[in-house]
DNA sequence: TCTTGGAAACTGGCACGTCAGTTATCGGAT
DNA sequence: ATCCGATAACTGACGTGCCAGTTTCCAAGA
């Protein structure tokens, strides 16, 4: 059920018959389907009223970053103490191919969701580089877990171009390979942390321009939510 | 089905059915639960071939701990930064309580598992007081989570008491309470990689007097496992 | 004694049907 | 035009039953 990997947007319904009908299957293994997507919190379903594609929180998304704070940059120094040049060498290459793609992005005329979410599967690609590199399966699982959270929900904020750095991943990718532990690390820490606040920034722009919106249509229009 | 929380030893299995007919149920939620655990990782099931629960190989819980010194490393540093007087004050309290109980746990005259996992417990609530500190709740699960997948594999190699420094977690909370977010960090980084070591050293000792064991008894014994 | 093979018992996967609770819709009252 | 409430459609939870693999175990052969 990768379909789900950002081609649904956040509050999209799921119902289980009707999935259930379109893949010509019964309805419990897509039951399960979609109980294994809630566990990884991709989902939720409240009980007899449906289940939609998780609308994620500012507190949410924070969290996420602080999670992935602890583990990217643990995986960095990780990667720095113990990459072989191989290793080394391709996440060289991964991170230029990645820096290429945002600037192409930050370049083209209008924003595509597709396109993004491209260059945004290219970004995981990177990280669980990273990751796998310190061959710990079970950090890895637990970093892609947090990515795949993220990946969908960023789309909620990415409805502009992603400017960054020319050469963000390079420099992160030269610390890791090149670099101390430490130094590998603190370079983490700075790359998660920046993306954190670019992300957070928009969410609370997106929060107030939705605000706005809803305030000028009607008066009391503010649904009690949950 | 918090039954499984240490009570069951790694092996067991878990038939479906058997398990509907002691709790009264059908089979339909109790396979929900089952897929939910093996989610979580503390169980895996074969197709058609039954499911039991899990078994952890040496290099899963090195992995474990790998993953524990990212997130607790972390949640340390976030602790020393944002706890509030009245939670480091519970922290400090919650440490001597833990630290004498693994002091008894020491002077007991024999090994009992119940007792043990009732220090265990303690010990849980201590990482998890630090880790709801943060107030990111993402974050504080993926503690728990890996957490009790520890919980349910340590009583694997802990056949024998537990003997840690006296002041051990004391001198831990001290460090989280009073000091600056780096030397939170460090003192915890320090008390996982203790554990880590001595909880790898007694596994592999355990391997290693178990193929003692198997050799002496009989020649082609070794099933081949997968 | 050890191997082997085959059948019976058991396993999880899945289809189908029912049930109780939730939501959406639409007609009637204001 | 707005509000409201009854009802119909829909939702996930779950019971029952069957199926195709897997494991286990015991008897027959070496």
């Amino acid at each position: 059920m990768a379909i789900l990997e950002g081609t649904l947007p956040p509050g999209t319904p799921l119902s289980r018959r009707r999935l259930a009908e379109e893949l010509g299957m019964s309805s419990v293994p897509v039951a399960d389907a979609i109980a294994r997507l809630e566990g990884e919190g991709l989902v939720e379903s409240k009980a007899r009223a449906g289940t939609r594609v998780k609308i994620a929180t500012a507190d949410e998304i924070r969290g996420n970053y602080v999670l992935r704070e602890a583990l990217e940059t643990h995986s960095a120094r990780l990667f720095a103490e113990c990459a072989d040049a191989r290793q080394r060498e391709r996440l060289m290459r991964t991170a230029e191919r990645l820096d290429r793609a945002y600037n192409a992005l930050g370049r083209s005329k209008e924003y595509s969701q597709a396109r993004h979410a491209k260059v945004e599967r290219i970004h995981i690609e990177f990280h669980m580089q990273i990751a796998r590199a310190t061959k710990v399966p079970l950090f890895a699982d637990a970093i892609e877990r947090s990515r795949v959270l993220l990946f969908n929900w960023i789309f909620t904020v990415a409805r502009d171009f992603e400017k960054f750095p020319e050469r963000w991943h390079r420099d992160l990718a030269e610390a890791l390979a090149k670099g101390s532990a430490e130094e590998a690390a603190a370079a983490m820490r700075c790359h998660v942390r920046f993306r954190q606040a670019d992300v957070i920034e928009r969410f609370q722009h997106l929060a107030r321009r939705q605000e706005q919106d809803s305030r000028m249509v009607r008066g009391p229009r503010r649904r009690v939510e949950n």
